[in-house]
RNA sequence: GCGCCUGUAGCUCAGCUGGAUAGAGCAGCGGACUUCUAAUCCGCAGGUCGUACGUUCGAGUCGUACCAGGCGUACCA
């Protein structure tokens, strides 16, 4: 829409410089946006405040040329204007607004998908939460983040695939086994000492009589060493089982389920350390063997291999990295907790050495959830065994209000969801504002059908009868979809699909108080069903990136 | 100490590349259902945008310093 605009800019200013009222060198980046107040117009610029420098002129004798030459028989533009210390308002014809309808109209469900993205490969890793116990809810709004920005940047163009890294290897998997095994002795009536550093959740007797329930009391007999390796596999199925039932529940799906084991396999792991070996990126201190990512971004040099011989996290996280690379994508976006922030430079650094383009490369970090229940805090640590996992809260709030209160704030800000007040506020939650606009459209149809309103050929009604007001302003807001939609991709802020959508419907909702749409007015009547599907198109589009469902009836 | 994030209405937060009188929801107060869903609408009230300098015709937005909160700063994962 506002290239359209911007055009017509283009061409009075090129009048102007012809005609000798304006002398600038280049065509100046002309910025259109809208102003606050919807009586001033429907664009603005203020351009003319940006040229008055070097034009030496005042800003407003400049901003009087450029208007002359729009009202001057401009295309789609009805009036410009001249207001305060030189901006140039500008109001749009009414078949401007309805042609670009038309377009969306005929679109249908699909208006709003983009090309921004340039069919981009994107690979989107996130949740990936360690097999030890079962997602929390900082999980969840990382999960439900990632989900939704997937879905986002496919709508804007991108061809996005989306994965989950698991981290099945090394001590923590160790510390799972032991943790089960005792309590499994335990409900079994013998005596052991439970450990300190061991995982001390409820969940962990839930598996514990799970293998009883399955081999009875078969495992007490083994041998440690053969218990160990028993309960550590079973427990990490029993986990990982657990984490994909509650993502499927929560609406999050994954095109793949990356083994950190694996990388074993086909021995990327001993090949990204020889690669960086060669290269002279790797030595050997304190019989540890260290990785010089202080080469580049980060402040320190890291240990790869400690002095055990046992591999760091960071070990075979970079072999990850580079399996992901090779893979061959234009971006590869990790959705991290910020909690790992720390972690940012270092990945970066061995990218950087292994030679990959910095801007493949991208970690967006999502900020903590801080649980609140009846005015208290709630601990969230896995070790600890206080927290509250995502599927009671999703039990508890429902999977759409869940997600949509953690789409609705910006990633990087941290997120104080109360459970009381989400359960308190499902009455009034704006994620039913936004569906009940739904519901009541399509209960429209529902009333347009009874009262014997033609239907067929819908799309044929004659738009142009729309003429109020509130009319136009939810043609305008339906018809920035597509940009919001683009804007939200390219600056990974999926918050704004939210914001947009209560907006769009508050317009709505206001509409609908002032107007009837089901009037013995045939033909206003489709024009304003056909306004009304569009819009339900848009919602439910929007409702569809986030992840959040669009009912019928409410 | 250093690094990252945050600080806007009583509460939870928006505010896009600097632009016109700083917005929304909740909470509070007052109105609107014989008419397509009142999970709605309309109105009122509520602000030294953490503080101080600076850049600019113009700063919530940019820069510097400081203050406050969170997180990180492992041969943990």
């Amino acid at each position: 829409m506002k290239e359209t605009v911007k055009n017509q800019i283009a061409k009075a200013l090129t009048q102007a410089k012809a005609n000798g009222d304006l002398s600038y060198q280049e065509m100046p980046d002309i910025v259109i946006e809208e102003p606050k107040d919807e009586k001033l117009g429907d664009f603005a610029t203020t351009l003319a405040m940006q040229l008055a420098r070097s034009e030496k002129k005042n800003p407003k004798v400049i901003a009087e040329t450029i208007c002359g030459f729009l009202n001057d028989g401009a295309d789609s533009i009805e009036s410009a204007e001249v207001a305060g210390p030189g901006f140039i308002n500008i109001k749009m014809s009414k078949d401007f607004f309805l042609s670009r309808l038309k377009e969306a109209i005929l679109q249908g469900r699909e208006f709003g998908q983009s090309d921004v993205g340039q069919k981009k490969k994107v690979l989107l890793e996130f949740v990936s939460a360690n097999p030890t116990g079962p997602l929390h809810v900082g999980h969840g709004r990382g999960a439900a983040v990632g989900h939704a920005l997937s879905c986002l940047m496919k709508k804007a163009g991108f061809d996005v695939s989306t994965e989950y890294y698991i981290n099945d290897v090394g001590n923590q998997m160790n510390t799972l086994g032991r943790s089960t095994w005792i309590r499994y002795q335990e409900l079994l009536k013998k005596k052991v000492e439970f450990p300190d550093d061991g995982y001390k959740g409820e969940y962990i007797k839930d598996i514990a009589q799970a293998v009883i329930d399955a081999d009875g009391s078969s495992h007490l007999d083994k041998q440690s060493e053969d218990a160990l390796t028993f309960f550590r596999q079973f427990s990490k199925d029993f986990i990982l089982e657990g984490i994909r039932d509650d993502l499927k529940e929560f609406r999050v799906e994954f095109d793949r389920w990356f083994k950190e084991s694996s990388l074993d396999d086909d021995d990327s792991v001993n090949k990204s350390i020889n690669w960086l070996r060669d290269k002279g990126f790797v030595y050997e201190k304190d019989g540890a063997t260290w990785v010089k990512t202080s080469q580049f971004k980060d402040d320190a040099d890291r240990v790869i291999i400690k002095q055990g011989g046992e591999r760091t996290y960071f070990c075979s996280d970079i072999a990850y990295h580079k399996n992901k690379v090779d893979r061959g994508y234009d971006l590869i976006l990790d959705l991290w907790g910020a909690d790992h922030h720390g972690y940012v430079p270092r990945m970066q650094s061995v990218l950087q050495a292994m030679n990959y383009d910095e801007e493949v490369f991208k970690v967006l970090l999502v900020q903590f959830v801080s649980l609140k229940r009846g005015g208290q805090k709630v601990s969230m640590s896995t070790r600890s065994g206080e927290f509250e996992t995502l599927a009671d809260v999703v039990a508890e709030v429902g999977v759409d209000a869940t997600r949509f209160f953690f789409l609705m704030r910006s990633s990087d800000s941290h997120l104080d969801f109360d459970l009381d007040l989400a359960k308190k506020e499902s009455q009034e939650n704006p994620v039913y504002y936004i569906q009940y606009a739904h519901a009541r459209i399509c209960s429209v149809f529902r009333t347009a059908e009874e009262q014997k309103v033609p239907m067929t050929d819908l799309a044929s009604a004659d738009i142009s009868l729309l003429n109020e007001a509130e009319e136009f302003a939810l043609i305008k807001k339906i018809l920035a979809y597509k940009a919001c939609i683009e804007k939200s991709a390219l600056s990974l802020e999926i918050h704004r699909i939210a914001f947009y959508l209560q907006e769009l419907v508050s317009i709505f909702h206001s509409y609908y108080k002032q107007h009837r749409v089901v009037t013995e007015n045939q033909e206003l009547t489709r024009a304003r069903l056909l306004l009304l599907d569009c819009l339900r198109n848009v919602i439910a589009s929007g409702l569809g990136v986030l992840g959040v469902s669009a009912p019928e009836k409410m």
